[in-house]
DNA sequence: ATTCAATTCTTGACGAAGTTAATTTATGTG
DNA sequence: CACATAAATTAACTTCGTCAAGAATTGAAT
């Protein structure tokens, strides 16, 4: 019988597992090379992984055989060796997906809860992951891992909800609770954290030993990776960047003033947008039709929501340096109008070569908040071997 | 003969030495506690140290013996084993100092520089560092190493000053000049990041593994460190609190708007100073005995300064949410002054379990920077073998 | 005093994981 | 078809750690 996990044993077997996952095939050479071993180590750590079938060398066909000598067999994932499923829970619904080992989405579903208490959540979402799992004999037979992703103060480690506004939670024990109704391993974290880790390892951040993403919607928030590692904060507290005070005013629910959330999230943006207009109802797609249509006074807060984003990511790029940020979420579906403001005021306020910090602006597609929680899960593999 | 330098070879003799530099006396059961390994590995790593006379063990009268039990017998280095020059380069002078181990500075000294440019620096300095060694045979014999600090963008890996704007240098091999006029390994760092250093491993910062050092004077800066490890930035640059904008006014030499640096820099509080009481040959120590008279106006360019200071250090509590702050700097002689409002503003504005975040506010003693260039050096004894 | 318990430190056998160097494998080329 | 070339594997060896047993050093109980 072969094991149900990965044979992840050494920093070594980690290294060579994580890099064969995120760069695509590699040579055993090459393997080398990138993490410093000799070759004959590569191929002992490798050994384990194509015996439990996570790993398999790529058939000749597909080979690149540019010159003479022997020719490479690159190893790759075998991606559906191992399934996962990660759910993201809102205050309205829950978004769940099944994922392989390199988080491609295989299916997905929506649920809208009917009620807001940790009760009903549980319970709807074991329902949800059963309706997912029972859609292939595959997915029932490979997925043993389960990410979850809240917005708030979630402790990773105890798999606790500390505090989270939105859902008015406080201290549950959600990962246990969770674990228990589906029979899964339930890995918990923070959304934008869960965002963060997924483009860590399979978007933007692949390579890379720093970079940041920010997320931009109801809430703004960002997830830092730096050194390779995501940063915590020491007090649970870390990347919020809707927090930062850009400027004298207006007042912030947080009880600070000038906060780029106060200014840019979307409640900020509708509000402000009614007030310049004079329109009590006036919407979100309103708001944004107006402005696309050449309203000044709508552009006009476009283009201050704009600023205060790319006063923010100054910020980030000034403090901490990182080689790229990503600028995503729901909020950007009108990116179109954020973007040249963004860059005009990351140009004119970034510090040095600060300025060298690649800007990626783009929305945030559908389910990715998910698949997030599902490259948590991916990630649980390698607990404990921290490269 | 015994070797002239500690021999760290292993992970685990980097950080039984490092543990024991910083943490004082430690018994080896409570190293083996602290990184893990086994007590025989401690007794084995640590062995070569005593060998070389850089760790001894704690006679007998100086034990803590509390219960039943062989007594510890805790290890401790021997300060004095080897020497370490450290320099601060200014536009204006040389600050010299010899530290031991510890960085305990056991001599320095002062040099007025009569020109700026390279050559005449690196004269003056390798005249110093003649002058601070034959103070004492000791030195001579038992000093290696010297660290250097200058502002700006410095690459200490290659130990270039890329461009440091103060200095008006651009391009220049610093280490291997003074490494030539010297005859000393030279490490060059920049003088912030070196500051951070000394608070890292024999300050405030000792046993943490994120916290954050500003400094507030001529310029506004922040070393940040996270994960154990200083954050360098993807582009030389991080760390620039002094350019995060807080504002919408005033413009910054920078090119941005509403700069902390605009606005709490000594020069920014002498002109704001000069400005408000209509007195254009207002000096610094003027305006600080002025506000401490309770001069209304100039007390309000103090609190305004002290306002963007505390958004600043609100912005890294947000950001990275480090353990603890540490607030230094010439600038911050008359803390007195800036302290209220810092910690007000810092205290309405840090979100939710980043207020917990301990803020710690003292002027910067005379030859720190120097002495933060002794650490670097003392650091670059362990270079290769991170912890 | 002597024995015992407690705790720290040391020692030597062992094992895990890596390296080096030689060897095997698989391809292109003159 | 030999030969050059490069990738992968193998085997002997090195290094660094653990484990388990024992030595050292003290306080407390008999």
């Amino acid at each position: 019988m072969s094991p149900r996990r990965p044979p992840i044993t050494t920093q070594a077997s980690t290294a060579v597992f994580t890099q064969v996952l995120t760069q695509g095939p590699v040579s055993r050479v090459d393997l080398a090379r990138r993490t410093g071993l000799s070759s004959a180590a590569i191929t002992k750590a490798a050994r384990p992984f194509l015996d439990a079938g996570y790993l398999e060398e790529l058939v000749a066909g597909e080979r690149t055989a540019p010159g003479a000598g022997r020719p490479a067999s690159p190893l790759v994932v075998r991606a559906d060796r191992e399934f996962f499923v990660g759910v993201k829970i809102t205050t309205e619904d829950l978004i769940g997906v099944v994922g392989d080992l390199r988080t491609q989405i295989r299916t997905s579903a929506h649920h809208q809860l009917a009620a807001g208490d940790v009760e009903h959540v549980v319970g709807a979402l074991a329902e949800l992951v059963r309706d997912l799992l029972a859609r292939s004999p595959e997915y029932r037979e490979r997925t043993h891992v389960m990410g979850v992703a809240v917005s708030g103060d979630v402790d990773r480690a105890t798999g606790m909800v500390r505090y989270s506004p939105f859902l008015g939670w406080r201290d549950v024990p959600l990962a246990d609770l969770l674990a228990e109704a589906t029979g899964l391993t339930v890995v918990l974290e923070n959304d934008v954290k869960a965002l963060t880790v997924a483009e860590q390892w399979f978007g933007e951040g692949v390579g890379l030993s720093s970079f940041a993403l920010v997320t931009v919607g109801t809430g703004i928030g960002c997830g830092l990776v730096i050194g390779g590692n995501l940063v915590a904060g020491a007090h649970g507290v870390a990347g919020e960047l809707g927090h930062l005070a850009v400027a004298a005013e207006p007042a912030c629910h947080c009880g600070g003033a000038g906060c780029v959330e106060a200014i840019a999230s979307t409640d900020a943006i509708v509000a402000r947008a009614r007030l310049v207009t004079g329109t009590p109802s006036l919407s979100m797609e309103q708001a944004v039709t107006g402005a696309r249509g050449g309203d000044p006074l709508l552009r006009g807060v476009f283009d201050r929501a704009g600023h205060a984003i790319g006063l923010g990511l100054t910020a980030v790029a000034n403090l901490v340096g990182p080689e790229r940020i990503v600028v995503s979420g729901e909020g950007l579906a009108a990116y179109d109008l954020f973007e040249p403001q963004i860059r005009e005021t990351f140009a004119r306020q970034a510090f040095g070569a600060a300025a060298e910090c690649a800007l990626i602006i783009r929305p945030l597609p559908f389910e990715e908040w998910a698949r997030g929680a599902a490259s948590v899960a991916v990630q649980s593999l390698f607990s404990g071997h921290d490269n």
